[in-house]
DNA sequence: AACGTTACCGGCAACGTTACCGGCAGCGTT
DNA sequence: AACGCTGCCGGTAACGTTGCCGGTAACGTT
């Protein structure tokens, strides 16, 4: 009965195989999940007939009767170099615990945030891994889910006031690293490109910068303080702002990368010496700084161990069989040092 | 009855919402699905109802019996710069369609490509999307299901006996642009670093690289098409042996801009001018190709539209009722013309 | 001869949802 | 008074799979 017409494609069931082996399908799901209670001909018979058929069990009807999907749901504001490495970490744990993840991006979009969450809990997604949006001031509806004992991991970018299980840097350390670092070489007037006001890292790494300055007895100036998009160009202008001004700074230091290379853009254009007038440090350390002329120092993190930690934490607390306690992760930061604000280079030959 | 412990997560059903009002789970549906045949009152009972218990309609029940997930599956090599925008225009367009997109990394290995095709065949993807690995020479895992009527597109890196839709870049085209441009710039003596051999890209573009050199009578010289893995290193050393060769080549033409990054870093090591000693052409023009020093010149393709087009052949297929003739789709690349192989200076000013 | 054991197998409910059919009032028409 | 329509609702099978229970034949034990 060649019934493989120019049909939609109908994959084989266990019913199938039974039809076609005058057996109970519950004698062939016994020999499928390897269950005793079957004669070794029967068993061999239903292996390659599964064979034959290319059978491929239905995950969907699985699902249904286990309650289980398997799938753990993805929530990145976007896919740049940091979220893909930590999106492969993810990957990475998931393919070896026997999950597979579904990612979605929010292109740092509440509305759109939302519609994903939604769209992955109606697909029944056995948890969340979740980096919030930088659009997202409303985080209810992940409180939402959290009160009914969702499983539910933030990387990164958490929302200050959820508790949940998080995995994120010491940020607060990684900037007193790049701080500090700025301080050794000599400068003084370090601003600060502080990015969106509502994200943590924004607000934790203030505090390493400030209690740093504080702490070597150099001042506070709010107006070196300077908040912005996380966009590259936003950071261009921010940073010729900064250079046109009587009291220019002699250092920045970014909150992250692509607001460090609208940085550099800026002082290239106005030509103003690297580090010799304006030191620079960036933040996550992307391939693509040391690359840069001259070479931009970054506070560096693994994106790819916070990637795997936050699944790993997701899985424990979804085959837990109580509700875990809630958990935060940090994990160290550590800085790369470059040309970009290397002052005493005759230190280092 | 309260029965909120501290249990793992029941999502409300159409059943609770019945027994709650005493009402048949068909009316539930009914209501729930917009469907006439019910009374405007319990209509509206039913709304508030699942709007208390917080009712999200399980997909996976649904899946099972109208046999479609809604789901896309979509396995690339690894999410670098283009493959991250690719998929975001996956994303996008799946999105608008009501579809979600499950993206899986087969980090250029063919074992993992098998697995994660057959992780989204037991999950009931309703169709796939494809770039394959560069470590993967044999496709039958893709032919048979192909075989089967089941809708697969295949984009950017497609297996090149494969009868399938696909979209791919005119990478002739996109070659024979970027050797034009470097034979008009001067240069005679252009080297080809081809990245790995089995990939229909490299061979693609070899085809234009030989083609234009032929139009203009410029001899083929074998000892000048360089083969390699995907991979900074490799281009960088392959660079290293060009240039101790006693004729070295007066300009490079990378595959990708991951080759042509590897390339510049031996130029300059070497303090080789570029483009006056050896000009340069990458291709992909990633972001970071324009800050670099100097600018890298690369053909640019739009990886978003790639994506999008994709999805949208797939969807196409998926929803219709008899099985499509496959298709083939070619975008057209365009040359970005920077610093690294622009010697005629003056002729821009 | 009655009983227990073992090896093997089939039937059935359940998971959450939809499609289909049937039922019952209440009303109007002949 | 019989009929048909309409508005509203409930019951049930089905999707593919597993878990549980029950059944039967063959064999050995008392």
């Amino acid at each position: 009965m060649a019934l493989a017409g120019n049909r939609p494609h109908r994959p084989a069931t266990i019913k199938d195989i039974a039809r076609e082996l005058n057996v109970s399908i519950s004698t062939v799901s016994r020999v499928l999940r390897d269950m005793p209670d079957v004669n070794a001909e029967t068993r061999q018979a239903v292996l390659q007939m599964a064979e034959k058929l290319d059978y491929q069990p239905n995950q969907v009807a699985l699902s249904l009767v286990t309650k289980r999907t398997h799938t753990l749901g993805v929530i990145v504001p976007n896919l740049d170099h940091f979220f893909s490495v930590a999106v492969r970490g993810i990957d990475d744990l998931a393919l070896e615990a026997g999950y597979t993840a579904m990612i979605c991006q929010s292109n740092e979009s509440y509305a759109r945030e939302m519609v994903n969450t939604q769209r992955l809990m109606k697909s029944r997604v056995d948890g969340l891994i979740v980096s919030i949006s930088s659009d997202t001031f409303n985080v209810d509806h992940f409180k939402r889910l959290l009160q009914k004992n969702y499983p539910i991991v933030f990387f990164d970018r958490v929302g200050s006031d959820l508790a949940a299980t998080k995995v994120l840097l010491d940020n607060v350390a990684g900037a007193a690293m790049a701080v500090t670092h700025l301080i050794e070489q000599g400068c003084r007037r370090i601003a600060y490109l502080a990015g969106p006001a509502n994200l943590s890292i924004s607000q934790q790494r203030l505090i390493g910068y400030t209690d740093t300055l504080r702490k070597y007895g150099i001042p506070i100036e709010e107006e070196l303080i300077v908040y912005s998009e996380f966009d590259r160009d936003y950071a261009y202008s921010c940073t010729l702002d900064l250079l046109s001004r009587p009291n220019r700074p002699d250092a920045i230091f970014a909150v992250s990368d692509r607001l460090a290379v609208g940085a550099l853009l800026a002082l290239k254009e106005k030509n103003v010496q690297v580090p010799e007038e304006v030191a620079l440090v960036g933040f996550n350390d992307e391939p693509l700084m040391r690359l840069l002329t001259p070479a931009v120092s970054s506070v560096a993190q693994s994106a790819f161990d916070m990637g795997r930690t936050a699944a790993q934490l997701l899985i424990e607390q979804m085959s837990s069989e109580t509700t875990l306690p809630h958990r935060t992760v940090m994990l160290k930061p550590t800085l790369i040092k470059r040309d970009s604000s290397l002052r005493k280079k005759t230190e280092t030959t």
